[in-house]
DNA sequence: ACCTGAACACCGTTCAAGT
DNA sequence: ACCTGAACACCGTTCAAGT
């Protein structure tokens, strides 16, 4: 064998699991960074210390690749999220909570919140803020001639619209929006 | 001259503004088909019916063609929000007309909601919805406690929200959502 | 199974050459 | 000025070939 030639076969000391892991957290760093047209396959692959040829024997196209990292991301969310949604005696508290705690993660967590605004997918917040109205409906907390699902699909509009702004404001601003929504939602702004 | 040749030169009966103008309509009409990287400048070049390196005669670059692109659909949203933003004696009444006024200029344009929404641009709504957040801090219909921009911020997300909603729902379940919007802006949805 | 370099068709962009 | 076909570097993806 010359020694030029290099290295094949897996190194030594990593996992298969390990390996797709590392390729999604590159590409979650790397969309973040540069937008998912930004983000080269070999660039991704780079990060991950690996070929994009080698990268496809892990993910059969960019788009799985990037549906993979999506779900990923939800994962990281998720948990605190519904955490969030038991804290609260109302349902304005309990989704002030939620919008509360989605601003937390993304700053526990930088790059997440630019790769959802990059990726552009259903947030975990949906479903949260779904279960929350939901069970306002079932209490009576919700007038009953409002439609729970639109009523829900409402508040969602409302954050995914926060969270595009997120990325657009200075945090300063951003945390002054977030206290006016706050204010709508508990139907005191205006 | 050989038969086979294309024709050069300017086609007899265009003016320069008008071939411009013919790219831009191309352009938001396919950036609403396929979204911004997926409509490719020989496509839109084509839809204008031209070579793309005829189009870059026009656009020195395709960023600088979307920008063309988004200042052009601005110009058609913005006097109608500006009207609607007269009607309503209340803010609310005012805030409620604009976001009704814009689900009216979605339906008129078909492309222009998808557009929008590819290109992420912010929208005319942005500044109608700032000057009605303005004028209700003078006139004192807004607290004092509440930092203006950070209002108009909050609706402006609202807005933006359903913007993507009304491509992803069906006409039904946003004209639901639409209504639970006007009780969040109206503070009697919770 | 996992990795490589080299190739494929396609993209945004440029350019010499035509009228 | 306006238009063209042909080329450029780069992208996502494939593949034969290595261990």
């Amino acid at each position: 064998m010359p020694l030029t030639s290099s290295p094949r076969g897996r190194p030594a000391g990593t996992s298969s699991a390990q390996t797709r892991q590392r390729i999604i957290t590159a590409a979650i760093r790397r969309v973040a960074e540069c937008g998912r047209s930004g983000a080269t396959i070999r660039e991704i692959a780079s990060a991950a210390e690996m070929t994009s040829a080698s990268l496809y024997h892990y993910f059969p196209t960019k788009d799985k690749l990037m549906a993979a990292a999506v779900a990923a991301a939800r994962e990281i969310a998720l948990p605190r999220l519904h955490d969030a949604a038991q804290r609260g005696a109302t349902v304005a508290d309990r989704l002030a909570a939620v919008v509360a705690e989605a601003d937390r993660v993304s700053r526990d967590h930088p790059y997440l919140a630019a790769f959802e605004r990059a990726t552009g997918a259903a947030s975990p917040l949906h479903l949260v803020l779904g279960e929350i109205v939901d069970e306002a409906r079932r209490s009576g907390s919700l007038a009953a001639d409002v439609d729970p699902r639109g009523a829900a699909n409402a508040v969602y509009a409302l954050t995914r619209g926060l969270t595009e702004q997120a990325a657009r404001l200075s945090p300063e601003a951003y945390r002054a929006t977030l206290r006016c929504a706050e204010d709508l939602l508990r139907g005191r702004l205006f």
